[in-house]
RNA sequence: GGAGCUGUAGCUCAACUGGUUAGAGCACCGCCCUGUCACGGCGGGGGUUGCGGGUUCGAGCCCCGUCAGCUCCGCCA
């Protein structure tokens, strides 16, 4: 069977013309006579029209057809006649009155409509290959190949090749949890799935590779969010003898061809810097969304002897105190005040103080403890007018931030449904956060850990600091953030076996045989002449989101799990059977407690 | 691990304060219809209101439990 066009080919100059398409049956409108129908496929729609009168026992075919069954149609392209063309379509200035009908292959009722947004996600993934018979699926599908060809010809022409890593590697139990695979051929031992390819891309480095890159599949056994999935693709990227400058310009580069070249949109490079300590003191999130402001004002001085101990014993403390105004939101409901406070408190706040601007006097159950000086000091410095909220939090520096950073995206949800704020999904704030601290406290640790990974290199001038205070020291590491995403984040590494040995046992304190087990290899692989490097992963799937608009990156992954992780087509995971096991030397849990 | 929202026909939704036989549009089936493109007309079939229990004279609606989906927090070096 063969076609002689695509389904969105045909225009008025191909009036005339015997053609042959073939595709699927997307509406009918059979009059009883004249029967029309839009015939799909890959590349767009066609009308097709059987008459009665010149093909009878055609025409009792088509009476047959019915949404989704796959035909073959051959016909002749006619113009429309006047007044019955189509604007709306690309081939809505003609149509194939068809002379022959084939029925490929029929359809059952298909479970939801093809043409209408807002069907139940998990139906759609149950029949994901009718899903993505929708057009505005299949468009991402085709967008994201649009987009890996262009960046692997983007970055293949700044010199860098593409070298395949392994998918089974080896245990690391740093950061997320891993996927393991039991080995068969020896019993007792595991595979895990790489969660990137941090360490082969650096070992590329060592061997020589200079620019190596790989859109990368990358595994993580953590829970589920709408922008994570267990298995997800990375835009892999490391490179010899550069700084982060280069990182930088080869990945503005990169953003910016994949913007034109797939949704003809100009992006303006290079991107701003934000350093971390500015982003968490204005936006309390290490991604901030400037789109909007509602921007962190920090009040310590004020509260440092206020006779409100709430903050006066968070500043006594050591800590600070902030508030934002959330301009306009006055009118928010007792339930949302509800739904802050109870972000705050998860998050690990005591409570959440706020004051409304409301009938020209606060209202709030803490303002009865404000100074005049206090008060001034908030009106002047945030700009408080009737109809505002305020909102504050009085805590150690990183809580306080964290807190009122959550806040802060929440009331622009809220403002945004109140039609007074807008997060304009065609403004494009790309910019890049730097200088993180290279470690920081953790509450499960005795120690100090990685904020990123181990092998990040601390900045030059920091250096001095690692051993007197190395919580000082901030890290070679940027984020590439867009609109409140992190779409990606890397690091210049350490690159010299003695700072990498002394980072692992003296500042992370890891035993020494944890060293050796773990990361041993590494260690020695930079006693080989190891080049200084660095490198960056950008989430492909969420840049593909962002590039196409779409919420979720479940839009733009063919066949995703569900957020409990599970292919609800296949049903997987899956038991394995006893003899599965057996043979891969797993024992069941066999009773509760077990 | 925790919180919130949702769950009614194949799909999207409605059903007042707890009150008759749970409705509508689309889809589906049958008949009619020769220029539609959301074709139209007439008729029809289709329901364990996620599941289990409770309160009540009476539950889609209230209560308890449970399951599922989604979202968020934790988690994601």
């Amino acid at each position: 069977m063969k076609r002689s066009h695509t389904c969105g080919a045909l225009r008025a100059g191909d009036a005339g013309k015997e053609i042959q398409l073939a595709g699927w049956v997307a509406g009918r409108r059979d009059h009883g006579g004249v029967i029309f129908i839009d015939l799909r496929d890959r590349e767009g729609m066609t009308q097709v029209v059987f008459n009665p009168a010149l093909q009878p026992q055609v025409a009792e075919v088509a009476h047959t057809l019915r949404s989704e069954f796959v035909v073959a149609v051959t016909g002749k392209v006619a113009l429309r006649p006047e007044g019955t063309k189509n604007p709306s379509l690309g081939t809505g200035e003609i149509e194939v009155g068809a002379t022959g009908l084939t029925i490929l292959n029929p359809s059952e009722t298909p479970p939801f409509p093809l043409d209408e947004e807002g069907v139940n996600e998990d139906l759609r993934l149950r029949y994901r290959y009718l899903d993505l018979r929708r057009p505005a699926m299949a468009e991402a599908l085709r967008a994201r190949h649009r987009a890996a060809l262009a960046i692997r010809r983007c970055l293949d022409q700044q010199g860098f090749l593409e070298i395949e890593t392994p998918i089974l590697f080896k245990s690391t139990p740093e950061g997320a949890r891993e996927y393991l695979v039991p080995s068969r051929l020896n019993p007792g031992k595991f595979y895990a799935l790489p969660q990137s390819p941090q360490q082969f891309k650096q070992l590329l480095m060592v061997a020589g590779a200079e620019k190596y890159f790989q859109i990368a599949r990358c595994f993580r056994d953590e829970d589920l969010r709408a922008d994570r999935q267990p298995e997800f693709t990375q835009i892999d990227v490391e490179m010899s003898f550069i700084t982060r400058e280069d990182i930088y310009a080869v990945i503005e580069r990169l953003v910016k061809t994949v913007w034109h070249e797939v949704r003809g949109v100009e992006i303006r490079t290079p991107f701003p810097r934000v350093t971390f300590a500015e982003a968490m003191n204005t936006f309390g999130t290490d991604k901030p969304d400037r789109r909007y402001g509602l921007t962190l004002t920090d009040f310590t001085e004020t509260f440092r002897n206020s006779s409100f101990k709430v903050f006066q014993t968070a500043v006594a403390a050591g800590g600070v105190v902030k508030a934002f105004n959330a301009k306009g939101l006055a009118e928010i409901t007792t339930g949302q005040i509800e739904e802050l406070t109870n972000l705050a408190k998860a998050h690990g706040a005591k409570g959440l103080a706020w004051i409304k601007v409301e009938g020209g006097e606060w209202k709030s159950p803490i303002v009865k403890f404000f100074s005049e000086a206090e008060k001034k000091a908030l009106t002047e410095r945030l700009a408080a007018a009737e109809g505002d909220l305020i909102l504050f939090g009085a805590d150690a520096w990183t809580a306080a931030c964290e807190v009122l950073g959550l806040v802060r995206i929440r009331c622009a949800e809220y403002l945004e449904k109140l039609g007074k704020l807008k997060r304009d999904p065609a403004h494009l704030d790309f910019h890049w956060v730097v200088d993180f601290p290279l470690l920081r406290k953790d509450p499960e640790h005795p120690n100090l850990v990685a904020s990123h990974h181990p092998f990040t290199a601390p900045v030059e001038e920091d250096l001095p600091l690692l051993d007197r205070e190395p919580a000082k020291v901030r890290g070679q590491h940027y984020d590439l953030v867009l609109n409140g995403v992190e779409l990606g984040g890397g690091s210049i590494r350490i690159h010299r076996s003695e700072v990498q040995d002394q980072l692992f046992r003296k500042i992370l304190k890891l035993p020494g045989e944890v060293v050796t087990s773990r990361f041993g290899y590494m260690v020695e692989a930079l006693k080989f002449g190891a080049p200084p490097h660095g490198g960056i992963a950008l989430g492909f799937d969420r840049l593909m989101a962002l590039l196409l608009g779409h919420e979720s990156i479940r839009d733009v992954i063919a066949f995703p799990k569900n957020a409990r992780g599970q292919d609800v087509m296949s049903g997987a995971p899956a038991e394995a059977t006893a003899r599965q096991l057996k043979e891969v030397h797993v024992k069941p849990e066999t009773g509760p407690g077990a």
